[in-house]
DNA sequence: GATTTAACTGAATCGCCGTTCAGTTGAGTT
DNA sequence: AACTCAACTGAACGGCGATTCAGTTAAATC
């Protein structure tokens, strides 16, 4: 039983506990089975962490963290600002198996009721849609594709939905900013895959993979062109 | 302490099962809380469902059946299959509180790892998407709106989409059935409410119930004209 | 090589909560 | 009015599992 330094060891537990979580559920966890895919002691899975909920926390985090470094490194390559779109949506979405998006199920529900995952969700998902965001504006400004005006038409009024599309300067149009265009394109769009990802969850013999690739395909076309 | 007969206990169990899911969330749920609302002991609840699992099972049931059953009504109006279409798609969504959406999202969490739960809520969705698929069947028999192709782009083609469209008959387009391709339509109307319903939970701050309702009138609009 | 610090363990503890069970009581039935 | 059956209760049980704690041991420090 060799010993590692703090920060190692909960790496591992982290990792251990997002694993546990993937395929058992958050329902059922016990420290004392994160413990044993380590064959550690439940008790140092508390020393480490203090609390269960803590674990647990801090699981969603990590896991939340990895997909975004691997999303950021996607978003800044040096291809065009679509093609890099494509490759983050398509690293949001299950392309293989669901397993990786079964832990966020279990996390917006953990988030329902506390305030700590909430708000860690709330951060993850602010993140995605800066990266998506920023990649808009890249795409926009390099004139690839430009963001719909019917984006715009959602803006903030509540049910009237008047044609009044005029004043429009440049970098500003219908009232809103690009960025914010792009804000609440981006947030259209991982609505639109977080949505489809449950279909995949409960309905797999009426949907697959690559139908859904498809559809996201379509959508981000209508969006942007 | 009035005695009822068993099966008007067992709904009102539900109703307060349902109730204490949607104020505190299925994590932290007592079979004790559930009797407590009603006044009743702990082991009536146990004596009418026999087991905890049992009892959450057919609160979701009970629950979706109740939403179903709403929609239903909505949708055998006699307004214009576009006109009833929207009224059902209002009431899936969340227009006032999101209080009544938790409780799916807490029941995806749960049917991830429990076979039950799972096949009720594969069952349910695919009642929305039979009721949405009608109206859509009958909107474009009306000739209402017409079902977008990009939609039966999305066929069987893993990867290739190729452009051939050719060869559809009536009633039949590009291989797929006028029904098959409602059904699609209908799945990604259904997923884009699930999914827009979570931003709305997760991101009240950035997205408002009428933004939503505009969004889904566009994504609508463009699925069907 | 002694000392200190921090990782780590094993064996309790302890509270919580679903479930059981033996019995009670109300409402129909004859 | 006795009888029956099913709704219902209260108190106890029992197990599970997070947390505690007193101690053990590896590694760093001097």
């Amino acid at each position: 039983m060799p010993r590692k330094s703090a920060s190692v060891r909960r790496e591992e537990i982290l990792a251990a506990t997002v694993e546990e979580i993937e395929s058992t559920g958050l329902r059922t966890l016990r420290v004392a089975d994160v413990a044993a895919r380590l064959g550690l002691s439940p008790s140092l899975v508390i020393y480490h962490f203090v609390t269960k909920e803590a674990l647990v926390a801090a699981a969603f985090a990590h896991a939340g963290e990895n997909d975004l470094y691997r999303a950021r490194r996607l978003a800044a390559g040096r291809k065009s600002a679509r093609k890099r779109l494509s490759d983050v949506l398509r690293w949001y979405m299950p392309t293989g198996s669901t397993r990786s998006w079964k832990i966020w199920i279990d996390g917006w529900s953990a988030g329902l009721f506390d305030d700590g995952v909430r708000s860690t969700f709330a951060a993850l998902d602010r993140e995605w849609k800066t990266i998506l965001a920023g990649l808009i504006v890249e795409g926009l400004e390099a004139e690839e594709f430009r963001c719909s005006e019917a984006g715009d038409l959602a803006g903030e009024a509540s049910g009237e939905t008047s044609g009044d599309t005029s004043g429009g300067g440049a970098g500003e149009f219908a009232g809103a900013t690009i960025a914010e265009a792009a804000e609440d394109c981006a947030t259209r769009i991982l609505a639109y895959l977080d949505g489809l990802a449950i279909q995949l969850i409960f309905n797999p013999e009426s949907v697959t993979p690559a139908t859904l690739a498809n559809w996201v395909d379509v959508f981000v076309a209508r969006e942007l062109d």
